[in-house]
DNA sequence: ATCGTATATCGTAAAAATACGATAGAAGTT
DNA sequence: AACTTCTATCGTATTTTTACGATATACGAT
């Protein structure tokens, strides 16, 4: 059985994890480097520099899209993708406070236990 | 056909990416808060506060070490895990360096693209 | 020596992720 | 209208992840 428990945790730790999920693959990393620097791209540029076939950079765009990491809107037969920086930079945000909370409920950090 | 695609993405992006897989699942994320409140733990304490078998917490503990976010030891009878700070602070600056770089890349940040 | 406790590992089942080809539909081009 | 181009989606196969029970091992206690 491998019944779905991820629901048992808190909204927080499900945030932080959904977060990390979504660039928890090389593609996705590399999806969002090319974004940042071309500003935007039409989806066929992506898949240009991907080494994956169309339909599996599609199927990863939706993800980042899905989480709201990119935005992409129609533009005649193409479609244009960017990254959404506001929400990237809140889920930044969410994973930096995370381990500074991390730091501060540990007294000492210099001290490697166990 | 899902052949395994991810060698042919560059190191540092793969970096990234194994390191945002290891704390996405929300039971890595509690044990991560767990052990920095407590500075460490015996496995049986942390199978405690999470909704999960002895044996899959065991999983999730050895997805952490297998990356270095935490470290274990053999205290008797007993397991002593911790979080390795060195290579959370490590795991941290890789993913903030680069988002970092993907701001520096974008000229534009408070343009809404697409 | 026997028994109980703690935990890693094995075996396995179910679910999710990854990848691709084929295809459909929309938008341009001739 | 016919044709090409672009991209999302469907169907499907493979792999990986998630989860648990059972078990083996190691240690401590009796």
């Amino acid at each position: 059985m491998a019944a779905p428990k991820k629901e048992s945790f808190t909204e927080h730790e499900q945030e932080i994890a959904d977060f990390a999920k979504a660039i928890s693959h090389p593609a996705r990393v590399a999806i969002l480097s090319k974004l940042a620097e071309s500003n935007m791209c039409i989806c066929g540029e992506i898949v240009e520099v991907l080494p994956l076939s169309q339909s599996t950079v599609s199927q990863h765009l939706n993800e980042l899209k899905k989480i709201g990491l990119v935005q992409g809107t129609i533009d005649g037969q193409k479609s244009c993708y960017c990254i959404n920086w506001k929400t990237l930079s809140e889920k930044l945000e969410l994973l930096n406070s995370f381990t500074d909370k991390l730091k501060t409920l540990n007294k000492n950090i210099n001290q490697n236990c166990c």
